[in-house]
DNA sequence: GGGCCCGCAGGG
DNA sequence: CCCTGCGGGCCC
């Protein structure tokens, strides 16, 4: 990730998985000898990664890297034109056969490190032509990239331990041939004797015997450059040439994949291309991406589209939008029922207190963040808010009007506008006229014939609602139960213009928070304003210490109070009950016995009683309400899916306590128990 | 205390 | 992908 940047930068969303690897700084070692003048970099830029990289072994990268140094200071002085030595390629790391066409001296080195380490001195080029490479041209290269043509071939008795020596190595295929690097032998074992022997070990940079000179010696043989068609120019391939028709004609023709490093004919490519193009990069259409979509490692991050589209990216205003709860994002979502479920929220009780709208919407009970009708125009109307925002609407608690969405002109991106032209019977008050028990009709409007037929709707209070109605809570949202619709009609709203206003009555056992009984159950249950974990509300916590400092005896008090607010046990809550028909059930999941037994100790709970139930089945991979459940031999309870995840993955072990399955366990689904989980989660199972 | 205007979630 | 929206913090 680029600095400053966070995950949302990279258009991560809530319970995405990535992958992250924790960023290495870098660090320039500086490598000194007793000899003052010998004193080198090990940064060795260029080639130094790639090569402890293809050697697989970092430390003794190091070790060839100050010999070779070492090696190269001493060299330096006697490497003269024409001489033929070994070139390092500083993509690889490898060494090349090579001859120097010039020498010359700089007191400007290529690398700033380097120029670090050494210091107002000049620094020796070599100016050098790879012998198998002519097509690269002359390359210039610092003295510790460049050694006297290694001539000594060892033979198996002479190698030992320690000795530094280049040998013929494939990093990407370590059975195949491949080119020639610099390695410490750190032992030596009889089985790899034939490997040894197929390619002996050549001293790296030895002057040997005979004087360095110009007569060229043995040439060290690499790999075939292709191993599929192994060099051999009568064979079409399509791995070293075209990758679509495999002729090897028109190299010049030819482009290269920045990818896939494949080549292809400009006109074999479709469609065909009349000449080189003339962009740094190409890419194959196997290969190709939305560039604008890559952001590449050490790469600038690039606007994200999302982003861009966001109208902070215009905005010149400094403001931190992600402070506070008006743009903060879900941190939970609601998976015991699915978003489209209609009824109460299993667990959520009549009278449950939320301080802000996400909360309502992390509970399942109303799930826009902003808007007051959560519905689906050819379905129904699920749940609605009602926060005074029509102030037309008349609300006595069993009964209320509500006005419908839309007719507000929105543009400089706002949420609500003053009404400025008419609405429809579109979207979400569809949604809600779908709910009446009558056919519906966007002309009129209807009215139902048995209005508690209809579709149920949740609906909240919020204290916004205050204003105009005292059945709204003092403070945050509110559940308040079922209401049905009753009848529905077009009407001049205050403004003028037209809206749709919607009749609605309660339907619900539960009694309503503002009776009697309702705040009763309301206190049996504990039910208490929940605030977002980690909210702080200032303005308590100071009064609370004023409080307490002031009078420490009523503080005191006050925490006894809390206390048992938190400990269910001394409040006698309204038991949870179960109906025949589950307690049937229940007694049919044998093999859950167990667990039925710990969750049935909770129906004291009330509503938590399904919390308990949500929390004992639990499938541990996916973290949700177990669906298709497989019951084990080893008594835990996972989905199907998920285990048959883990199977795939060739895991075969209870996902719960690792007891192994057995590859050939038939996964049964404990039907019993999915009877039992659909009764008290509806529908939970229609968002998998 | 009223208006401005943001990200987010949901439907289509 | 675009459109919509009875929130809510902060600035004036």
């Amino acid at each position: 990730m680029e600095d400053g940047h966070t995950i949302f930068d990279y258009n991560v969303g809530l319970n995405d998985i990535v992958q992250l690897l924790v960023r290495q700084i870098p660090t320039v070692e500086v490598v000194k000898s007793k000899d003052k003048e010998a004193e080198l970099s090990d940064s060795d830029s260029g080639c130094g990664s790639t090569q402890s990289e293809s050697d697989k072994s970092s430390t003794h990268g190091e070790v060839e890297v100050q010999t070779a140094n070492l090696a190269n200071f001493f060299f330096s002085v006697c490497l003269k034109t024409n001489e033929l030595v070994d070139a390092r390629d500083l993509n690889m790391g490898a060494w090349f056969e090579a001859q120097i066409v010039n020498v010359t001296k700089t007191t400007k080195t290529p690398k700033e490190e380097a120029a670090e380490a050494q210091p107002a001195e000049d620094e020796i080029l070599y100016h050098v032509k790879y012998e198998d490479y002519p097509e690269n041209g002359v390359i210039q290269l610092l003295a510790k990239d460049v050694r006297p043509r290694a001539r000594t071939v060892y033979q198996w008795h002479q190698l030992e331990a320690g000795m530094v020596v280049m040998v013929n190595y494939n990093p990407d295929d370590p059975k195949e041939r491949g080119y020639w690097y610099d390695a410490e032998i750190q032992r030596k074992r009889e089985t790899r004797l034939l490997c040894m022997q197929r390619e002996l070990p050549r001293e790296p940079g030895s002057l040997g015997d005979t004087p360095a000179g110009s007569e060229s010696p043995l040439k060290r043989s690499n790999g075939p450059e292709c191993k599929h068609c192994k060099d051999d120019p009568k064979k079409k391939c399509q791995w070293c040439n075209c990758h679509i028709c495999g002729i090897k004609q028109d190299p010049d023709k030819q482009l290269l994949c920045d990818e896939c490093d494949m080549a292809y004919h400009i006109y074999c490519l479709n469609p065909p291309l009349t000449s080189i193009p003339d962009d740094e990069d190409w890419y194959c259409p196997g290969c190709r991406t939305d560039a604008s979509e890559v952001v590449l490692a050490g790469e600038k991050l690039k606007e994200s589209k999302k982003k861009a589209k966001m109208a902070s990216a215009s905005s010149s205003s400094q403001r931190d939008w992600g402070k506070g709860m008006a743009c903060v994002g879900r941190t939970k979502q609601c998976t015991i029922v699915p978003s489209n479920h209609y009824g109460p929220i299993p667990s959520i009780p009549v009278g449950s207190l939320w301080k802000f709208r996400v909360q309502v919407s992390e509970s399942g009970v109303h799930r826009p963040h902003v808007a007051g009708i959560h519905g689906r125009s050819n379905d129904g109307a699920y749940s609605l808010v009602l926060a005074g925002g029509y102030e037309d609407d008349v609300d006595d608690g069993n009964e209320f009007t509500y006005t419908g969405s839309g007719g507000r002109d929105l543009s400089g991106n706002k949420r609500t506008a003053e009404q400025s032209c008419d609405q429809t019977l579109t979207h979400m008050n569809r949604a809600v006229a779908l709910n009446c028990n009558v056919p519906v009709n966007d002309k009129n409007g209807a009215e139902a014939k048995n209005w508690k037929a209809g579709k149920p709707v949740r609906v909240v209070r919020s204290c916004k609602g205050r204003k105009h109605s005292k059945y709204s809570p003092e403070e945050g949202n509110r559940y308040d139960g079922i209401y049905k619709v009753v009848k529905y009609w077009p009407a001049k709203g205050k403004s003028g213009f037209l809206v749709w206003r919607y009749l609605l009555r309660r339907d619900d056992d539960e009694p309503a928070p503002w009776t009697r009984d309702g705040k009763e159950r309301i206190k049996k249950l504990g039910l208490t304003m929940q605030y977002p974990a980690g909210y702080q509300k200032e303005k308590e916590n100071k009064n609370e210490v004023e409080e307490q400092a002031a009078t420490p005896s009523k503080a005191k008090r006050k925490r006894k109070s809390q206390g048992s607010a938190k400990t269910p046990k001394k409040i006698k809550v309204e038991v949870y009950k179960l109906t025949q028909g589950q307690k049937a059930l229940i007694k049919n999941d044998k093999p859950n016995k167990k667990l039925w037994d710990e969750a049935m100790e909770s129906l004291s709970l009330g509503p938590k009683f399904l919390n308990k139930v949500e929390e004992v089945f639990l499938c541990i991979c996916c973290q949700e309400v177990v669906y298709q459940p497989v019951t084990t031999e080893c008594q835990h309870n996972v989905c199907r899916e998920c285990l048959q995840r883990s199977f795939r993955a060739d895991v075969y072990t209870c996902p719960a306590c690792r007891h192994d399955l057995g590859k050939n366990y038939s996964m049964t689904v404990n039907q019993s128990l999915q009877d039992i989980l659909n009764q008290f989660f509806p529908g939970y199972s229609s968002g998998r």
